[in-house]
DNA sequence: TTCTGATCATTA
DNA sequence: TAATGATCAGAA
């Protein structure tokens, strides 16, 4: 019986990675801070990323705001997904930025949306609002890489989504547009505006995006992972 | 109740 | 401003 206590530095490897993330489970958002030393807000409201670095501490990821995966080394992403009592994901899940300039002849096989979802960890949370955060339990976690559909379903959206980007039509990206993946904005707030492509190829001011995955195509994949039997 | 558009904190 | 970490909250 030994405490676990926060990897000091990145796992050499993805067992050392995915053994330290499984000792996790079933801890509290609580307890883990407690022991890591974080002060816990209230709430998420002001504190939105609070989890995601919190876990980030646990597992020795790379801290910090470099455009690089959580895991260099590793070539693995952490992410925390919040899920309800049934293990259904709450919210979408960020992926990148989009990039709205100097696309052209871009190609899906070296985008950032797919390099980034090469390899994920995933960590479920208790996420409902009814639970205080400090209680809220850790899940088992996923080291999940995109299936042959998967990657399909994520190749066609984004060939879609980055057409629309480059001829100029980005004003016209809604949050419907796409199965798996969808574009919304990813911002401080309305105001903060970054350069894109008009409708007839001249530079305009918009606001800035993101790629998120639909909460489809991430409840399918936890639900694949925690509903095969034997596994 | 769900989903889309908006927003919050922090670090370069 | 842009990158990281995401969730909020009003409209549908």
């Amino acid at each position: 019986m030994s405490a676990i206590r926060p990897l000091t530095s990145s796992p050499e490897s993805e067992i050392e990675l995915l053994t330290q993330a499984q000792q996790l489970a079933g801890y509290t958002l609580g307890e883990l801070a407690l022991l890591a030393g974080l002060p816990i807000p209230r709430d998420l409201k002001r504190d939105k990323g609070w989890t995601g670095l919190l876990l980030e501490q646990w597992l020795g990821a790379s801290a910090g705001s470099k455009p690089e995966q959580d895991f260099a080394a590793l070539g693995v992403e952490l992410k925390t997904i919040p899920i309800d009592s049934a293990g259904r994901p709450l919210e979408t899940t960020f992926v990148c930025v989009a990039p709205l300039t100097g696309n052209t002849g871009v190609v899906w096989e070296t985008s950032h949306v797919r390099h980034k979802l090469r390899r994920v960890l995933w960590i479920p949370i208790e996420g409902s609002r009814d639970i205080p955060l400090a209680g809220r339990r850790v899940g088992s976690p996923l080291l999940w890489s995109p299936d042959e559909e998967e990657e399909t379903q994520l190749r066609m959206d984004w060939e879609e989504l980055m057409d629309l980007i480059v001829l100029g039509q980005v004003e016209r990206i809604t949050a419907r547009h796409g199965e798996v993946l969808q574009l919304r904005p990813k911002a401080a707030n309305s105001k903060a505006l970054t350069e894109a492509v008009g409708t007839h190829g001249e530079p305009i001011l918009t606001l800035p995006r993101g790629f998120y995955l639909k909460k489809n195509f991430t409840g399918a994949l936890l639900a694949r992972h925690f509903l095969v039997p034997g596994e």
